[in-house]
DNA sequence: GGATCCGTTGTAGCT
DNA sequence: AAGCTACAACGGATC
């Protein structure tokens, strides 16, 4: 009798997993046995600050992945609280024996990779043997394609075009990704070991029940959250959003509204959504890879960079510079990083910042509608991040950068990164750091601001829902009698402007160029 | 080996 | 109103 403990890390799901498509069909399996582990670096570990709606989100997608293990398996998902160096191999000692399998999805981040190699140590001990499978979080085997002499770091969309089909062959319209698996057809269950674990003395206190984590989700906010976690939503979602709008995939290109057309859905973004279940697993990437190129089949479409797909392979980049890149994460050391003399740490900056009271409106709404929802247009990111560091406030992207941790749904240690160096303008792959966005945009921004943008800022910034169009991103410029006819006094209702848009745009370029000044 | 070009996604002012 | 131009001006790749 050979176990396969299967631990889940960031493959919440049945679709293309190749952990359950192993364990399903290999002879040498005899029972499967499903796990995820609350503590480790994807469920919340020590150190874990996350916002309210990333933990609802991740006890969603438990409770759905569980659900289907029940329904349509026999199986279940064992669930386990603390850390996995010490509670793996305690179920290790429990239920394994000489022979057995613990398999789990490979990360590239730090912490995981510590992780999964003291739990490799620990339970060898009991004669298991630990198996890490590639390719489960991204499309590219990350360690493969890092530890290749060729490998060189990319910086640019078609320097990963070259890797990505170097790597996966070339296909009739860029690289040639792998079909993603289908739905392992038995999962192996065993009662009897599922029942022992239930009344092991040594795990009692580790073992989480789905009713525990059902009442864990429902006192984290009433009503439906923004994103509803799980595989089931994110299969719908991809459906609605992809699929079945092959016109929109083919003309996906760098977007330039917020939200849709759709007038019953003013709040709907007008791109996928689909990334808080890509950051979890709850959605293969594989399978959104392959579900663009079928929409793409039928006629002219958008290119790379800026398609969809193209949004993918950016992915792909950012994570293999997040393994090859040391200290990805910090503003030293950071061969990604150029040293760049940002103002001190101001706390009112950036708690202002933080909690949508910079006193600009456009930038006050994304932070509020981030705090409420856990989550931010790809527009908005651009614009606050822009706005916090190299724009307006001259402060450290790495606090930024703490708060979207926290805070996103869709939170991913290699993205989440990439995007704030790319954006604080300090890596080489960022754009020009001249290049700054206006705050209070305009008809001529590019960010092509509309009437829906305006009443965009009226649902996230209330104070202001009366205030005419006009004034709306600016609203200190307003004549007082409109401020009044509105209900909203700048200064009494809504704060003034924290810095001079203009003037800390012309200081902050000199401080930008004199910090280069001093590299070169 | 210096000039030139390019880089996923700018802004503001003028006509 | 859309389109042009000036602005500001980096670093790496390429020829």
């Amino acid at each position: 009798m050979v176990n396969a403990v299967v631990w889940m890390r960031n493959v919440l799901r049945v679709h293309d997993n190749p952990l359950l498509h192993w364990a399903s069909n290999s002879d040498e399996v005899d029972s499967v046995i499903p796990i995820f582990v609350l503590g480790s670096s994807r469920g919340m570990g020590a150190e874990s600050r996350e916002s309210d709606n990333r933990i609802r989100f991740l006890y969603d997608s438990i409770t759905d992945l569980d659900k289907k293990l029940r329904d349509e398996y026999g199986s279940r998902l064992v669930v386990l609280q603390g850390e996995p160096g010490r509670v793996i191999p305690l179920l290790a000692r429990e239920i394994a024996s000489e022979g057995d399998w613990l398999v789990c999805d490979y990360l590239q981040d730090p912490v995981s990779r510590r992780e999964v190699a003291s739990v490799r140590e620990s339970v060898a001990e009991f004669g298991v043997e630990t198996r890490a499978f590639p390719s489960v979080t991204t499309v590219l085997d990350i360690e493969s394609v890092v530890g290749d002499e060729a490998y060189r770091e990319p910086k640019s969309s078609s320097d990963i075009d070259a890797i990505l089909r170097r790597s996966l062959g070339e296909g009739p319209d860029g690289c040639l990704v792998p079909e993603p698996l289908g739905r392992p057809a038995d999962l192996k269950p065993d009662t009897s070991a599922f029942d022992s674990l239930s009344e092991s003395d040594s795990l009692s206190g580790l073992l989480v029940s789905k009713d525990e984590i059902a009442e864990g989700a429902s006192v984290l906010g009433v009503g439906e959250p923004y994103f509803p976690g799980g595989e089931s939503e994110a299969l719908e979602r991809l459906k609605r959003k992809v699929s079945e709008m092959p016109d929109f995939v083919r003309r996906f290109s760098k977007p330039s509204t917020m939200s849709t057309n759709d007038p019953d859905n003013p709040m709907e973004p007008s791109t996928t959504g689909l990334s808080p279940y890509l950051s979890t697993g709850c959605l293969s990437v594989r399978t959104v890879w392959h579900e663009c190129l079928q929409a793409n089949l039928s006629s002219d479409h958008t290119k790379p960079p800026q398609s969809l797909i193209g949004q993918l392979m950016f992915r792909e980049m950012f994570y293999l510079l997040s393994r090859s890149v040391e200290n990805w994460d910090d503003d030293v050391g950071n061969s990604n990083c150029r040293p760049i003399e940002w103002g001190e740490y101001d706390e009112d900056l950036v708690s202002a910042w933080e909690s949508g009271m910079t006193g600009f409106p456009y930038i006050d709404a994304m932070m509020r509608q981030l705090e409420a929802t856990g989550w931010m247009h790809h527009l908005g990111r651009h614009a606050v991040s822009c706005f916090l560091t190299r724009g307006q406030l001259w402060q450290n992207w790495k606090h930024g950068r703490d708060v979207f941790e926290r805070k996103l749904v869709d939170s991913d240690w290699a993205l989440n990164n990439g995007n704030w160096l790319w954006l604080a303008g300090v890596a080489p792959f960022s754009m020009p750091y001249y290049r700054v966005y206006n705050p209070c945009p305009d008809s001529k921004s590019s960010l092509n601001v509309e009437a829906k943008e305006a009443e965009f800022v009226r649902h996230w910034v209330p104070e202001l829902a009366s205030f005419p169009s006009r004034y709306i991103f600016e609203p200190h410029l307003a004549p007082i009698e409109v401020q009044e006819s509105a209900g909203c006094v700048v200064g009494r209702d809504y704060p003034h402007p924290i810095v001079d848009r203009k003037e800390s745009r012309r200081v902050n370029l000199e401080l930008f160029k004199e910090s280069l000044s001093r590299i070169a």
